[in-house]
DNA sequence: TTATGTGCAAAACATTTGCAGGAGT
DNA sequence: ACTCCTGCAAATGTTTTGCACATAA
């Protein structure tokens, strides 16, 4: 018989989980890294990639398989939907209701046993349109 | 004055596009390449992944940052959602309507210019769903 | 005390790129 | 001819992993 392993609250992993909860810019692992550094500075990168990971399998934080190319973290786990910018590749949230029908949906037409969905939309930010409009003067 | 460079039909890229049409697996590019090697032994990985981008800013395949490690493609250009299985990483299309309101709905919630997006389920495909029983039954 | 976790460095992957020679138009 | 393209190999960027030591419970 095989216990289930307690997951240990490690300081590394509470300043992780401070660090992310602080912002809401979906960083990179390296970002991330970068964040903790700063309080933990002998923390090694392979610490920070292996507790994002073990988090997100636990659900404590969510893993944003999104284009580009880099995983991103949120510490938001309520589902939601995302934009990407194509020209910085920043990942903001997109504040419109979940489409819970969809499964359902999908699941008509599908063979597939379907656990979720996300949608990602992509676009132009802020400051990226403006640059944009500036350098098509030119 | 800058005229628009030419995009030659090489034999290269008529295999690649040519295999590509022959699947609906969505591929990687290394699977790519493993197909094309049988016609062409000699052509390089570099130059798989070059087409296979080039093409795809083209708007000749498409090019899906799906989850997972690597991005696959596509030889389907017109708009569809897809799923992923979350057990064996194959991805498949999903064959419901697109969402033609969703872009304007987002536009509205937020500061980006809206280019697109895309949805993607995750879930279990039939050959996982049954070996997760099988071994669940142990 | 002991299973679990960490830092470090190397390895494993995925993708991009420099360059010298090759090929399409 | 003159670009554009390719094969090759090296470089880059991201993520994973092995291992000896450290530490939370």
């Amino acid at each position: 018989m095989q216990h289930t392993p307690q997951m240990r609250l490690t300081t590394q992993r509470q300043i992780i989980l401070e660090e992310l909860g602080k912002v809401t810019s979906h960083p990179t692992a390296n970002e991330v890294y970068d964040m903790v550094r700063k309080r933990l500075p002998r923390i090694g990168l392979g610490t920070v990639y292996r507790n994002l990971e073990l988090m997100s399998d636990t659900g404590m934080i969510l893993k944003l398989e999104v284009g580009g190319t880099q995983k991103r973290f949120d510490a938001t786990v309520a589902p939601h939907y995302h934009i990407r910018c194509l020209s910085c590749g920043k990942v903001d949230d997109v504040d419109i209701p979940m489409i819970s029908d969809i499964n359902r949906i999908a699941a008509d037409k599908s063979k597939y046993q379907i656990l979720g969905h996300h949608i990602e939309f992509t676009g132009l930010c802020h400051d990226c349109s403006s640059v944009e409009e500036k350098v098509s003067i030119n």
